[in-house]
DNA sequence: AATGAATGAGTGTTCATTCAT
DNA sequence: GATGAATGAACACTCATTCAT
């Protein structure tokens, strides 16, 4: 530790770092109380930065959290991507990518709690041409369809059912429903999507 | 007779049925911009009260929220604990509860989506040991299970695998991915819903 | 003096009359300090009012001072076309407006300050088809030419001279320079108001 | 060598004259929007400046517009004393004073804007025995008055009759009520200023 | 019971100024 | 000297709540 560390800790001097630090102190009081449940102030005190500080390195609060939001997502999404490039087949790619999911729980619940909690008002800000993990999902279906892997669902009811099984279970982590990490679930939750996704009703063949 | 009178008659203005009308403006209002995004006086102009009205019927915005939330919550919870009652076997009664969730997406989205989006706010209020719709398919996990219909699987993973399905369908829905009633979508729902719970692992047995 | 006014005086209870009290406060604030040196706080603070109070009469800090300058500015315009129509030439009419600037000057030294310094400001967003006070004036002088009691010189000009030579009479008594009330100076300055009319150069005549 | 340095030889940015192009720049923007309506942000990005480099010539913002409105006026009241000097007579020194301000009005408008608006502010903090406009007119005036060349009107009020018929003309073209230069109209400027001069009340004598 | 103006604490944001580099 | 990010005290404005009528 350098000594302008061990100054500025304790001497609270200027602040660096602070986009990161504002992300990241952001993230972890939105999945507590929601984005309008914090304010500026609340953020720029966990982060340990003046508040005039936020508005060098995004616009206002919206920004604030519409960009935080949308990075995480569409990262998810990029891995969700890869993770099906990397398997040649559906049922492999579903199990990837629900471990994926799971993972990510485990690793940053804050950071999913966030993303699971902002959905209904950041979600339409969303660029929808980006690589979203509905879109990484319907790709998957769209190919096992398409490969004949499995029957001729609407990708977007497969998907629901896919994201729902993973991510209501997340939420009932979050509620304390669940306990332990997440990850020994992937296995069985991977089956039921699976055994879901099979018995869904097929759409009606144009021949 | 005061002037304010002389208008009232005038116009037949009558403000009965206050708690109802403000009830219903705020399930419509927090359902399209959330909770924190709407004010008491959004809320009251929708209504046709004034301001002050809304608090002979609530003793705030907190809790006109967190008493709209509850009761449409455990009235659904007591509406699936009926509906469990009425059926002998846990299939039947896994698809006549999503056949009611639908039913009630169709016939009333906004209470839907109020429940949806609220959630994460409110659920923590709700007393735990009421009819929560959790608590009834739960119950029914717990009952298939005692019947030897399923196997011996975790109530709680059960049951957000049951809601994930379900929910995030309507989710998709709200969201413009799915559109036309969901109603149509039950049986098919209900399938999925029944393979995922097959699909699940057993919990050990105590022997 | 009634035994309400009196609670009210003494123990600072609900205030009313707010729309009156902060125009008036805000007038002689903004004239001393000028409208961005006057915050919403010294405002309601002068006015006995809380701040929020404000905005139930004004839409905002801009409305109020454009409303106010507005107000004074069309209501002076009003005064002189009044008073040019009282008056059958030219010259009396020239001296009773500038009689008219003197007085209100010297009632309401404050208003007068405000719409000199926030001129600059909020001019352009006066209508411009109101009565103006350079309306007023340059139809005094339209009508003194078409009658041919003065040269045809162009109105804008004339209206320049006239005010010119009356509004910085009154800067020069608000700077400190002149001393006592302004009236008793209205003779001097409609003669040679006059006299510098009478001395611009006529425009070229279309024949 | 610094990555900075290298850049600036790179780009060839230089920071020299700074704080003319600081001046220049405040003037401008504080013509068009006002003191209090431009930021430092402001004036150093028009200057092409870093904000801090502003303080290393001014202590801070009201210094920056005390000293450049300072400068301009005593600038402009030396240049009305130089311009006295070189006339032996009064109604010569008027003309000659008044065609000074309508050419510096056409050669830099702006400026000129400035001193109008800043003056409500900024007049009180210039050092009233410095070579004001207003000094040099009154001087004009007394040694009119002394020389016999004009009646023993009170100067201040000479001064304000003719100051107001240059500056309301200038600022009707601000307006744009008048178009095209100002210095054309000098000459009829200044005939309606000895008029209105010669109109005037004289004081009682002291005898 | 209902009204709606007044309240005042709290919000997001701006900006003159400072300072480590 | 110059830079530009950080500071922190304003600021205008919102809104849940109160209360005289």
């Amino acid at each position: 530790m350098s000594e302008r560390s061990l100054t500025r800790a304790k001497f609270n001097v200027r602040a660096t770092g602070v986009k990161d630090r504002v992300g990241r102190a952001a993230i972890e009081l939105f999945a507590a109380r929601g984005v309008d449940g914090v304010s500026i102030a609340d953020i720029a005190t966990a982060a340990g930065v003046a508040q005039g500080a936020l508005y060098r390195h995004y616009r206002g609060k919206d920004e604030l959290a519409a960009k935080l939001f949308a990075e995480a997502y569409l990262r998810t999404g990029s891995e969700l991507a890869t993770i099906c490039a990397a398997k040649p087949r559906f049922a492999e790619r579903i199990e990837a990518m629900i471990a994926h999911f799971c993972a990510l729980y485990d690793r940053d619940a804050a950071l999913f709690r966030f993303m699971l909690i902002a959905q209904h008002d950041l979600l339409p800000r969303v660029n929808d041409a980006g690589p979203t993990p509905v879109a990484a999902i319907e790709v998957a279906l769209a190919d096992g369809i398409a490969a004949g892997e499995i029957a001729a669902i609407a990708p977007p009811e497969g998907a629901a059912v896919i994201m729902g099984i993973v991510l209501q279970t997340a939420l009932f982590h979050i509620y304390g429903r669940l306990a332990g990490p997440l990850l020994p679930h992937a296995p069985a939750l991977a089956r039921a999507a699976l055994a879901a996704i099979g018995a869904l009703t097929p759409v009606q063949q144009r021949s």
